[in-house]
DNA sequence: AACTTGACGAGGG
DNA sequence: CCCCTCGCCAAGT
């Protein structure tokens, strides 16, 4: 077992994302863990940069602080956390969200046992 | 083939 | 809270 199926690694990540529901965000780190070997969540952070806004929910992709990284090059600052606000997603002064909160994982994904404590907050 | 660049993350100061 | 260092790996030069 390689990569993943016969799916392109970008597309293994964009279906991940597609399953996060409205108002949940999941972390880069967090979906290189669930994608499992070959993916971190630097390349995952890679891939969603070439992500298609109309085809994958982007947005619901945050960091391991639980703020957008997406105040850079391409992206007006502040859309990513406007899109999310949006949906339910609530944001501190610092543009902080409580990942306790709004992280989502996926059914029959045991947070405590697959992914790391400091990964919970 | 070598080197650089990220929408990252953990650890240390 | 801020800053820096490393490890990570696909893609583009």
């Amino acid at each position: 077992m390689k990569k993943v199926d016969e799916r392109s690694y970008r597309e293994s990540v964009y279906e991940l994302v597609r399953s996060i529901p409205v108002g949940r965000v999941m972390t880069y780190g967090q979906i290189a863990l669930m994608l499992g070997e070959g993916y971190t969540a630097r390349t995952v952070g890679y891939v969603m940069h070439g992500a298609d806004s109309e085809q994958v929910p982007w947005q619901r992709v945050i960091n391991s602080q639980g703020k957008c990284s997406t105040g850079r090059l391409t992206i007006p600052i502040n859309l990513q956390q406007e899109l999310l606000e949006a949906e339910g997603v609530e944001f501190n002064a610092a543009g902080k969200c409580d990942l306790g909160r709004f992280q989502w994982f996926p059914e029959g994904f045991d947070a405590r046992e697959d992914i790391q404590p400091s990964l919970l907050i």
